[in-house]
RNA sequence: GGCCCGUUGGUCUAGCGGUUAGGACGCCUCCCUUUCACGGAGGAAACCAGGGGUUCGAUCCCCCUACGGGCUACCA
């Protein structure tokens, strides 16, 4: 069992793609077997700089690392438009396929095309990009379906050689059989029959000497020894292609499944095209020129605080079930239960939702320190670690993504709360008294737990025949400068004796002008 | 236009010839409770895209239509 996640370094790594690698990923865990990752950049031009870094960190922050891929080496051969990669997150060795990388694989691709031509089951072809855009607009004027005109299928190999030889550029195309239906395999959807007459002597290796993807991709597949291509249902138009190469080669296909897309909001597909942002890792800089267009769903959902746990257990059972009613599992469990023929043929709509609230979920089974050290970065610098810690553990079953944390536990690092004057209106005014005998009986706690405190003021509310909200209300809002909250007593004893008193003194002065009733 | 793929509540899905069509998110109500949240108990919400078949019986098998999506590049 290998299976094998091939981008293209060409900006960010989104959803749908993602989801693919998780797929493919948990198969080949689900089996013992192997993840590849290959980087297919057979097209030059849209090669952006960074994207390399990204994807490799964007695996390795969902948790779906490869057991081969790009190495240091051949990283280091890559020419400086490719941008760095941190060797921290290259491995030594690739592994025994290698390199990873297509760029890098050129020759074996030649070797491949050269045997094609040998065998006559290809073909050199000399119309310019020109001419052939031409007949393509002949074919449209005419409103009859375009399909390159074979011109040069029987050209004389030798001729066609010497042509090449001497500078003229060409490209090689694919003898595509002329008659009979082409017969695909999809794992999904299972077989279909694609008539001949459809089909085109597409294009195996450009005039700048590097494969398309077509050739390329099963090349690699082939001498990877991928037994399962998980790939994205965009692909299954040009399955016939790709199983023609095989044929061509005598090689053995390897099982196809097509992944359906990950669908925005908008029912648009959730793709690079219409500048989805990534999912994890940090946000890469890729150069000006690349602008991502259109709607931007996603979000930097790393800089949000989605755990990737989270986002590893929400992608998988995004166009996937076990086939019970379990959604929320371990790691391990979905590897376990994982199964390809469980995958829905159809296309999922992203639901932003349920994955927050699955995020709230990981979160709130997060132990406290563990929770304080996923938090920490979102928090002010320079704060008393134990301090920090015991206040945001209050938080912790509230929030659903780590940015909310900060907004939602400021009042505790600031030296006053921010007071709404909403608020202050209608919980502090008339309450100064209350306030003050609360102050006094705080102050002279001999003991400081949560209970004591609990203790302490409900004896002072009684007093004031005060009771639930009217009781704790002008409290909280005294002390934190608004009406929702962790648990008021669990608060204060975080507080401590010293800040609470600075907050009293403040909440008394807001107060005046009423009077307690 | 041509060729493909898809279609169960708003969303993700279970189902694989006989079910009161199950679960989850979201929404609503109630309980717990100092607020919010968590947790608990309920509820609204799908004539299984529509129409034909096959069958004693179709969400499930076949065909047609509609809608959505993809491909139709010297991009992947």
């Amino acid at each position: 069992m290998r299976t094998r996640f091939a981008p293209s370094p060409t900006g960010f790594l989104h959803v749908g793609a993602f989801r693919t690698a998780l797929f493919s990923y948990l198969l080949a865990k689900r089996y013992g077997g192997d993840f590849l990752l290959r980087i297919e950049d057979t097209d030059q031009k849209r090669l952006v700089k960074g994207s390399l870094e990204h994807i490799i960190q964007s695996l390795n922050a969902l948790g779906t690392p490869y057991d081969e891929g790009p190495d240091r080496a051949s990283v280091a051969a890559l020419p400086e438009a490719y941008g760095t990669v941190d060797p921290a997150l290259l491995p030594e060795n690739g592994g025994a396929f290698g390199p990873y990388i297509q760029s890098l694989r050129k020759a074996r691709y030649t070797e491949v095309v050269e045997s094609l031509l040998d065998a006559g089951k290809a073909y050199w072809a000399f119309e310019t990009e020109e001419e052939l855009a031409g007949k393509r607009a002949a074919c449209d004027a005419r409103k009859i379906p375009y399909r390159y005109d074979r011109h040069f299928r029987d050209y004389d190999l030798a001729e066609a050689r010497k042509r090449v030889a001497d500078g003229e550029r060409a490209v090689v195309r694919l003898k595509m059989p002329t008659e009979g239906p082409i017969r695909t395999v999809d794992f999904l959807r299972g077989e279909t029959l694609w008539d001949a007459n459809t089909q085109d002597d597409f294009i195996i290796l450009k005039a700048d000497g590097l494969p398309p993807y077509h050739l390329a991709a099963m090349v690699d597949d082939h001498d990877m020894e991928i037994s399962h291509v998980l790939r994205g249902e965009e692909w299954i138009s040009s399955t016939p292609k790709h199983v023609s190469v095989f044929q061509a080669m005598g090689w053995e296909p390897p099982i196809f499944l097509h992944t359906p897309g990950v669908l925005g909001n908008d029912r648009k597909k959730l793709g690079k095209r219409n500048g989805a942002k990534p999912l994890l890792g940090p946000v890469p800089e890729f150069d000006k020129n690349y602008v991502p267009t259109g709607e931007f769903l996603i979000g930097y959902l790393n800089q949000d605080g989605i755990l990737p746990e989270a986002l590893f257990n929400f992608l998988s059972i995004c166009g996937w079930s076990p086939g019970n009613d379990r959604e929320v599992m371990t790691r391990e469990e979905i590897i376990e239960a994982f199964d390809i023929s469980k995958i829905s043929p159809s296309p999922a709509i992203f639901d932003l939702e349920k994955l927050q609230w699955m995020n709230g979920v990981y979160i709130r089974s997060l132990s406290p320190s563990a929770f304080y050290e996923k938090a920490r970065p979102y928090l002010p610098e320079g704060l008393d670690a134990d301090y920090a810690a015991a206040a945001i553990a209050l938080e912790q079953e509230r929030v659903k993504e780590l940015r909310e944390v900060p907004e939602v536990t400021d009042f505790f690092f600031s030296e006053l709360p921010e007071y709404s004057e909403r608020s202050v209106a209608k919980w502090l005014k008339g309450s100064g008294a209350y306030l003050a005998e609360l102050d006094s009986a705080i102050a002279a706690l001999p003991e400081w737990s949560v209970a004591a405190i609990e203790a302490a003021v409900r004896s002072v509310a009684a007093s004031h025949k005060r009771e639930k909200g009217e009781a704790t209300h002008p409290v909280r809002v005294a002390l934190t400068g608004r009406e929702v909250g962790p648990g008021l007593f669990e608060l204060m004893a975080v507080l401590g004796k010293e800040r609470l008193a600075v907050r009293f003194k403040k909440a008394k002065e807001l107060a005046d002008g009423g009077t307690d009733s």
